[in-house]
DNA sequence: GACGGCATCCATCGATAGTTCGAGGTGCCG
DNA sequence: CGGCACCTCGAACTATCGATGGATGCCGTC
């Protein structure tokens, strides 16, 4: 038998994970959380599994709750469950301590033999999300230095290089600097695609 | 009774609505939708209302699907459903025929009470979402002409003027035209700013 | 139908961004 | 100490962008 907790802010998906775990028998869910720290409060109470979203409407969010969860001893395993496969989300759930990584939009068989395997203590990763992680990990070398970070979150701002230099005392020219190696980490050829590129693989935060 | 079409690509999803629903006894859901076209046919079977998602894994959109519901006499009345708020996404579904506009964070009394006042053929805004349309209509002067927001979306995935224009058939000049304009009605002044002012309104999808 | 308003289109030219070299300074680590 | 990675800057050059100004056609109004 297997115990089940549920975090997540949308009503809707908690029914319906309800609704699917309901078909299996050694499937129960004893709990639902709609914030972090609900979820947090209620893994205490002897669940083995948390099926833990990402993204919550205020307070406490889903990969600090699952660094909470996790520091407890005996703590549950925790899934994560979320909308988005972005390598900064995926890394940051992981490095918190999730055992598996599945998107929402994953059929829910997928999602129930994950839950069996965190439950035996596997590692459940949905095979599009081992592969991005992967690929990151080889390509490593491209991650951006903080100093080239700063100045490309100064561009998506939409800042321009002089506005930039001024912000940050430096000259024109070690902005267009940083600018060249940010581009060639990630291999495009203007501030625009840089920003979208960043975007894309999670460097830069959505909204 | 009120017959209801869920047209949604994550499965957990459906089953929370279909969960939800039958606690309802006049609320009958008759199919379920995975993809836009087949939300489009299965609305043809005699269904009352459709609650629909605006985004798809693939293919066609929320949106395009609603058009095309709304565009057959005796069309059932489209209730979109989906997990942002930006004016971008509002006014297209608006535009598109649908007679309510929910998030899926909202809580289940709202939801079902939506579907029967669209059923009875009223207009069911969320109150979060009609402040927001009404924001947008009194500052409607600086609302982005169709071809506009086209560039715009080409230039927030980084392509260049020339690119944009090759892409769109245009000249260059063209492009910066239309450029000028998005800038004036968005009072900034280079493309990345544009781009960053656009995403803040919700011209642009966050990720 | 003359009119203004608007969206779409285009061309020229100064301003900004990006390239390509160069180089000096720092701090870290084997 | 000698590499190494990072941050810093300059200067000259090219490409691209953005500003300015003007053209067309469409639509609604009076």
């Amino acid at each position: 038998m297997i115990r089940l907790l549920i975090a997540d802010d949308h009503p809707v998906v908690r029914a319906g994970l309800r609704a699917l775990f309901a078909t299996e028998p050694d499937l129960h869910v004893v709990g639902e959380a709609a914030t972090g720290e609900n979820a947090v409060e209620q893994s205490r109470t002897g669940v083995d599994i948390v099926l833990m979203d990402l993204q919550f409407g205020g307070g406490m969010q889903g990969a600090e709750a699952t660094r909470r969860i996790r520091e407890a001893p005996g703590a549950p395993h925790v899934l994560v469950l979320t909308n988005y496969d972005t390598d900064a989300d995926i890394l940051g759930a992981v490095e918190a301590g999730a055992s598996g990584y599945l998107l929402k939009d994953a059929p829910p068989v997928e999602l129930i033999a994950a839950v069996r395997s965190a439950a035996s203590g596997e590692s459940a990763l949905a095979p599009a999300v081992a592969g991005r992680l992967e690929a990151r990990q080889n390509s490593a070398n491209e991650a951006l230095t903080s100093r080239e970070a700063e100045v490309l979150g100064l561009v998506a701002d939409g800042r321009s290089n002089r506005d930039i230099a001024r912000t940050l005392f430096l000259s024109e020219a070690t902005v267009k600097s940083h600018l060249v190696h940010i581009f060639t980490k990630l291999q495009v050829s203007s501030r625009t695609a840089a920003v979208a590129s960043a975007r894309e693989r999670g460097y830069i935060r959505p909204a």
